[in-house]
RNA sequence: GGGCGAUUAGCUCAGCGGUAGAGCGCCUGCCUUACAAGCAGGAUGUCCCUGGUUCGAACCCUGGAUCGCCCA
């Protein structure tokens, strides 16, 4: 094992080959060598079609969780199996900067030290910032690397890079020329954890046991002067809101109302009067079917007073307190002014009543706090003519959604999309790149400063100074933009846009496929193919693989704040990193669902992932085993063409078992079947490779000391054909067990230090060598063998006790195989003699009283009479007899049934009749024994 | 309210018109010269319910139940 690690390989130490694998080493020894030799460094200027994936990239303040590891192995199992395929791959990786989570966490750093963010000033925050970035910000990309990612670290991108900053600006600045981008007062989402704005998507929904409050307002006007004060009643979730009311709602079909149409009210507290208007959207049966209408605070009421021309008052301030128009409320935090609001109302005796209420109130998805609602003043992309280009492209299938079903999703979130709000009242980001012109509003900047979008201070100036004279003096807006922003650039940005002559952007723009999870389609996927519309004319990707969610042991989203998160890393440095890599892969079927991930806590097992290191082990064994087994000149033998005519039968099987696995993985691995190659690699790896093949080759392997010099050829076949289906084997599980895969290849094949498994051809299908016929025959081969195996248990036979067995059919072709594989089964079953006859020779030469079975349409018969407890025999025969006699009702009534006989396929009825016939067989098989042991 | 997905062995999931499979777990033997992280053998199912289409339904179509997600 140390001479293993030492000398970088064990294709000279086989016999010092340890008896299981241990990942770390390997691990660690083939990420330093491809990184180091730059495998995956791809030149654009060389040929082979090219192939690119960006990655998403992942938050820099982040550390992995289970939601990277499987989109990283999704990604990595793509893009190296088109690296197999010849392709000139690029896979480039990157981090974002994370505006609000970096800027959360420097002001917590700065709360322990006792600073404001104020005292510290923007400059001296920034460059902490940046020192924080490079001390911690490296932690995710390490952890990638764990993975045994095949990125380009070379062409590595983190959205506040210079490069992709210029792209940034350029395409703000692109949008304003078009008029795409516009500043305005609106009632924007406040996050007043993080003192921001933030866009509608990072917004979230969540239901709450809340109150509705119903109180009344005082009507002053006609009907005052009636008999009393009239009042009018209104129900409200928000009663600190109310000093910001500016009228009330009602419908104009309401009856109850229609008379106070145009009267006023008096808002208590504040005492402003306010009118009784009329607006079809107010629901009658809702509370009291009068609304209160707060158009700085809530986006109904704002879209009611768009209508009526009302004004709009503001009661609160950006921290959650209330302001100056909050009257005798201002100071108190929005909550606790809502507690003072409805004692101040029930003392006064406008409280009518509090019922309990359930309703949706928004939260930020980064502060975890209710979101305000608040009038001010923000950029806004608009998103019409954007989203209409992506509806235009998806109508001609750009891009191809993987699953299907996920372009609906899409394109309904395309349709009726409100203007994203863009700025961000933070520091850490990209900075606006507008500058007010200050002077023409005395220095102050409010809604009329007129202002200019450069590229730079300088062109700011310049362009001011054109449009308002040499006085004119300038001050960069404040804000930096969403850093989604930056994000929905990064299929371009990063290959050199806004230089459209970079060769990376040439080479590998549009990029292929892009591989991320269904929850950040709107968020990311469509405002890539928005931006990429808009600046490239193309789609920025042919496909979207969209995959689900990795789910914890009871089937819950895996998050931070649950705390029931899995770390990766602690299973990669349990099983190993590729057995991680195979389970996730695996888990994965082709609808895209989520996967739940088996895991014991307590143990921090997970019988998913270990079941993935048995295999890698296996593999691992069957290397060791074929490099025990090749003797010592066994390079060049691999590239021998195999002469067919040498070939045994099984060799002939499990070429043909090769060859399927091949064209299979190739189509599953081409069509994001990516599970289904890994269960179908799997299978044949260990089923068909490991437990049969090597089983039957084992004694053409083992020659005698004196062997004929057609065994010694046939030797020489054996280990051909062992490694060429191994080395094979080892190409295709590459993409899936990258670490393993190059380690063995490396060992089995003697290839240099300075050849990669990562970057060999897949192997070439071998034309004319899938045989249906002789697989259907060997598994008939393999019932047989099974058949006796389970005879032998039965007979509680010792594994080392030999017996002779009978083999009786009918069948000329499976006699011939069964004859031509004796020796093969006499081995794999310890059978000292083993005669294959036909119904007949038996009649002629009946054996004495013996255990026996039936498989197809064979009879095997194991003569051990006084070996057996006839009582076991019996009950075993009966029990045979049930099921067969079970089995022959059930055809026997299909058979009689002449729809089924006239309708079916004929296929179907005569497979139908073969069956009905084997069975009958064996139940008189059955019946026949039974009576033999009376 | 609109939409999407799921429901199959104890558990995690495949299968998607021809009568049910895998891995793990379980039972019985085995340290058989690649592998005990293994080998051999074995047991296990009203395929959520309901109608319908069909010669035939786990699979297609009605309707419903339960769980989950997205959008309003």
């Amino acid at each position: 094992m140390t001479e293993l690690s030492k000398s970088g390989g064990f294709q000279h130490a086989a016999s010092s080959l340890p008896k299981t694998y241990d990942p770390a080493g390997t691990e660690r020894k083939w990420q330093r060598a491809w990184e180091k030799k730059a495998v995956f460094h791809p030149d654009p200027s060389i040929a082979g079609e090219p192939f690119a994936v960006v990655i998403p990239p992942p938050n820099v303040t982040g550390s992995l969780h289970m939601g990277h590891a499987f989109n990283t192995s999704l990604i990595d199992t793509i893009v190296r199996f088109q690296r197999l395929q010849g392709k000139n791959v690029l896979c480039l990786p990157g981090t974002d900067h994370a505006s609000i989570a970096v800027q959360t966490i420097l002001e917590k750093q700065l709360q322990a030290e006792g600073i404001t963010l104020h005292e510290l000033g923007r400059a001296a925050f920034l460059k902490r910032a940046w020192k924080w970035k490079s001390e911690s910000g490296g932690r995710i990309v390490e952890q990638l690397r764990r993975l045994g990612f095949s990125v380009d670290w070379q062409r590595e991108r983190f959205t506040l890079d210079k490069g992709l900053s210029d792209a940034v600006s350029e395409a703000f600045i692109r949008l304003h020329q078009q008029g795409l981008i516009y500043r305005g007062e609106y009632l924007v989402n406040w996050c007043p954890a993080s003192g921001s704005a933030v866009s509608d998507l990072e917004v979230e929904m969540k239901e709450i046991d809340g109150y509705l409050w119903h109180f009344r307002y005082p009507v002053i006007t006609k009907a005052a002067s009636d008999e009393g004060t009239t009042y009018l009643e209104v129900a409200t979730t928000r009663p600190e809101t109310m000093m910001g009311d500016v009228a009330v709602a009602v419908n104009p079909d309401d009856e109850r109302y229609r008379h106070l149409i145009g009267e006023l009210l008096i808002l208590p507290f504040v005492e402003r009067e306010i009118p009784v208007i009329a607006d079809e959207h107010v629901d009658q049966d809702f509370g009291t079917g009068c609304v209160k209408v707060t158009p700085a605070h809530d986006p109904n009421d704002f879209a009611i007073g768009q209508r009526h021309a009302l004004p709009q008052i503001t009661v609160m301030n950006k921290d959650g307190t209330m302001n100056s128009h909050a009257g005798p409320f201002q100071g108190l935090d929005r909550f606790e002014a809502r507690k003072a609001v409805v004692d101040a109302l029930k003392a006064k005796g406008l409280l009518v009543k509090v019922e309990p209420y359930r309703h949706s109130v928004p939260f930020s998805d980064r502060g975890k706090v209710p979101v305000e609602p608040l009038l001010s003043t923000q950029w806004f992309v608009r998103m019409d003519s954007m989203a209409s280009r992506c509806r235009a492209h998806l109508a001609k299938g750009e891009p191809r959604f993987v699953p299907e079903r996920w372009t609906k999703v899409y394109s309904d979130w395309l349709t009726d999309l409100r203007d994203w709000c863009v700025s961000r009242q933070l520091w850490w980001g990209h900075r606006i790149p507008a500058w007010f012109v200050i002077s023409e509003t005395d220095g102050q900047i409010d809604d009329s400063t007129p202002y200019v979008v450069a590229r730079s201070q300088e062109e700011a100036l310049v362009q001011a100074r054109d449009q308002f004279g040499d006085s004119a003096e300038i001050q960069q807006d404040e804000d930096v933009l969403d850093t989604w922003f930056s994000s929905a650039l990064w299929p371009f940005s990063t290959l050199g846009w806004p230089d459209e002559s970079h060769s990376d952007f040439n080479c590998w723009y549009p990029t292929s496929t892009l591989i991320t999870g269904f929850d950040i389609i709107f968020f990311w996927v469509a405002r890539m193919t928005m931006m990429a519309g808009a600046f490239t004319g193309q789609m920025p990707f042919g496909d979207v693989y969209i995959h689900g969610l990795v789910r914890d042991e009871q089937n819950r989203k895996m998050s931070k704040s649950a705390g029931n998160g899995i770390d990766p890393l602690l299973l990669i440095d349990r099983y190993g990193t590729d057995a991680l890599r195979f389970a996730l892969v695996r888990e994965v079927t082709g609808a895209g669902q989520d996967i739940r991930l088996d895991y014991d806590r307590k143990k921090q097992t997970s019988s998913t992932v270990e079941a993935s290191r048995n295999f890698a082990n296996k593999l691992w064994n069957a290397t060791r085993f074929a490099l025990i087994n090749l003797g010592t000149s066994t390079k060049s033998e691999t590239v021998v063409k195999l002469d067919p005519s040498t070939l045994q039968l099984s060799d002939r099987w499990i070429l043909s078992r090769l060859t399927r696995v091949n064209r299979d993985s190739l189509q599953r691995y081409e069509n994001y079947g990516l599970g289904e190659a890994a269960k179908g690699l799997y299978e044949f790896a260990w089923n068909d490779f490991c437990d049969w093949y090597l089983e039957l080759i084992k004694p053409r392997l083992n020659l005698s000391d004196r062997p004929t010099e057609a065994e010694v050829k046939d030797q020489q076949i054996a280990r051909q054909v062992l490694v060429k289906v191994l080395s094979e084997l080892l190409v295709m599980m590459h993409p899936l067990m990258p670490h393993l895969t190059e380690e063995l290849w490396h060992g089995l094949t003697g290839a240099s230090e300075e050849s990669f498994l990562a970057l060999q051809p897949w192997p070439s299908l071998i034309p004319n060598c899938l045989d249906d016929d002789l697989e259907n025959a060997f598994s008939e081969l393999f019932a047989s063998i099974r058949l006796v195996r389970n005879l032998r248990a039965v007979a509680g036979l010792k594994p080392s006790q030999e017996v002779p067995v009978r083999f009786v059919t009918a069948k000329r072709d499976l006699a011939i195989i069964l004859k031509s594989a004796k020796r093969d089964i006499e081995a794999l079953t310890r059978t000292n003699h083993l005669e294959v006859l036909d119904p007949v020779e038996a009649h002629q030469n009946p054996s004495v009283k013996a255990l026996a079975g039936v498989s197809g349409q064979l009879e095997v018969l194991l003569p051990i009479e006084g070996l057996v407890d006839l009582d076991d025999l019996r009950s075993r025969l009966k029990k045979d007899l049930v099921k067969a006699e079970k089995e022959i009702a059930g055809l026997s009534r299909r058979l009689e049934n002449s729809d089924f006989v006239d309708k079916a396929p004929v296929d179907i009825v005569s497979d139908c009749r073969l069956k009905l016939a084997e069975v009958e067989s064996q139940a008189a098989l059955a019946r026949k024994r039974l009576l033999n042991l009376v």
